[in-house]
DNA sequence: CATATACGTCAGTCTTGTTGACATATTGCC
DNA sequence: GGCAATATGTCAACAAGACTGACGTATATG
């Protein structure tokens, strides 16, 4: 039973192929989440919180619409975590010059050096996994996770760097 | 850029490379759970009543503590919604013959319809990543998947059915 | 018989998402 | 210049789903 048995029934071993690929996102993406979710609750917050920090570290400057794309909820849960880390001194708005409508977000060394720990540990959870499947294998889980996600998603991952 | 360009830095390409695993895992999870949870609000449920139906329909006669185990949560969390699933009439629960204690836990006929309807759109997508990837690009996703996961779940997908 | 285990339940709290309504500053257009 | 649209903020209420802590009951096991 260590190799799934070639059968007689390939729709069962499709289904069942499919059912791990479902299970493993569930776990993979639990476990993920595990070792940051601990530091935050330390530090009062929650993954909401890692993950604004997280993408205005990504994209200095971005502004409040443009992270409200990114993340996909609504302004008024982006502001509850926002004002938050702000007041907290860990990312400062700066006015947008050609707009100056625009709140263009970014880290303070604090936010920087924070981000640094939370993300700490999922980086090394991924090289880790990187490392012992082979570059092959990455090659492989960037190509399935693109044709899981929603295409427009799939925009970030080609170009990337153009703004 | 469809090639990581070989650079003078490969600090910075690893970096990148790590980053967007990281974003992949996020964007890949959010779109993979945003159509169940869509059918989901329609029913009154929400994704926590997915996750029970989708292990009891794919460990029937699990006990309550097995599906704990699985799902890491507490007891409290579980009995909110598996209680609720039960009053519904979507999941049935058998006293234990061994152990008279244990409450074993089947889909209904009804709860075996539902999961089918929810896991479907997720079926889909995956099998469609599965299909546009290639083989091999399936080998690699689950190899990395695997390894992002903790140790302790990676037993679940080499085994596989043996109790 | 006593203790441990499997499970259920009540009560309170927190994070993070939602909707809806309304306010303010600024831009862009006629 | 005036006015609509845009970018953002904010107040209020609500729901899902996680948590802790405490307590209760049925059954198993030594």
């Amino acid at each position: 039973m260590t190799e799934l048995k070639p059968g007689p029934n390939p729709l069962f071993l499709r289904e069942e192929e499919l059912r791990q690929a479902i299970e493993m996102l569930f776990f993979a993406y639990r476990d993920f989440t595990g070792e940051p979710d601990a530091i935050l609750a330390h530090l009062g917050f929650g993954r909401a919180h890692h993950r604004v920090i997280y993408f205005v570290g990504r994209h200095p400057m971005i502004s409040v619409s443009e992270l409200l794309l990114i993340l996909k909820i609504t302004k008024q849960s982006l502001s509850r975590v926002l004002s938050q880390l702000v007041r907290e001194g860990f990312i400062v708005q700066h006015q947008g010059t050609e707009d100056r409508r625009q709140r263009l977000l970014k880290l303070t060394d604090k936010g920087v050096e924070i981000e640094r720990q939370l993300t700490e540990a999922q980086r090394q959870r991924i090289a880790r996994a990187y490392r012992e499947a082979g570059a092959e294998a990455v090659q492989g889980f960037r190509a399935v996770m693109l044709g899981i996600m929603d295409a427009p998603d799939r925009g970030r991952f080609d170009r990337e760097r153009d703004g």
